[in-house]
DNA sequence: TATTGTTATACTCTATAACTATA
DNA sequence: TATAGTTATAGAGTATAACAATA
């Protein structure tokens, strides 16, 4: 029997208590997971980068302003003469820029360069893309109800 | 202006195009991937284990048959030698049983061992309390929304 | 001969320690 | 003296090549 009135959608309720939620979230997220990884590890490991430098871009991408190399050693959790290598292995290949801070010439400010933004946006396209593969498996039914569940957090979590 | 008449739910409908589920989509498996992950890393190098290994006490897991070196080596895309050194630390420490195969005696098949069961669910069980503090971060009706949107997904995708 | 798995060797990435330059 | 970053060295983890056992 039913649990409960449908509403005007038509669809019967489902069940949304915190158990049940996590537990279809985390489904979802183990299938999308697989689907957007795959080109993603496969385009990195193409590009020639370690999985560090993409991290070390994506920081300085989303920075405001010119970071040191301790602030990408302390957020990303690893060692600075590991940092101190990834970096310089991007600064050969011109996707970042490092120059010394005139206030205080022990730091190295890091910013990207042109190439860097372009590898970024490269590596997010097929991010997006793989999500998007998934999303076009789904019906339309599927579709519109994963919409309205994920729009409202978007919105809030987002930048 | 309002795109459309609001459902019975109260709420002005949303877009729910391709792209913009998917990029809806992006925002929150990115900040769900962050809220589950730290933990699970965490306890991952806690309890001395390579991310190699718990892929490979993964697969055992979800496999119904016991499964040969190679089958473990092709399903990750790692080399031979690299499987078999993870798996031989895994037995050393009781996670996995051994046993050649009568058939061919060339080949060896890995079950896991009772240990292994709990160290897999130990692994699961951090991954869903991370999940599910996200949750429970949400409002009731930011819940509800998602988990009407993956409750469907998870009824199909589910083995 | 071909195949399964292990051992030998080299390479990459990281961490700790030692070092240089600046504060 | 303390701090930012680099260089030196050692330890994991992986891949390729060489090997042993079995088919």
């Amino acid at each position: 029997m039913h649990a409960s009135v449908s509403p005007a959608t038509g669809a019967d309720t489902v069940a949304t208590d915190v158990d049940t939620v996590a537990t279809d979230l985390g489904v979802v997220m183990k299938q999308l997971l697989v689907s957007s990884s795959r080109d993603f590890f496969a385009a990195v490991e193409q590009a020639g980068f370690t999985f560090t430098q993409v991290k070390c871009l994506h920081l300085l991408g989303d920075a405001a302003e010119p970071r040191p190399l301790n602030a990408l050693s302390e957020t990303l959790g690893l060692s600075g003469p590991a940092i101190s290598r990834a970096v310089d292995g991007l600064v050969q290949r011109g996707e970042v820029k490092r120059t010394e801070d005139p206030r205080d010439r022990r730091s190295k400010l890091l910013t990207l360069s042109p190439r860097g933004r372009r590898t970024i946006d490269h590596f997010v396209a097929i991010r997006f893309a793989g999500i998007k593969r998934f999303v076009e498996g789904l019906t339309d039914d599927e579709r519109e109800a994963l919409g309205a569940g994920v729009s409202p957090l978007a919105r809030r979590l987002e930048s």
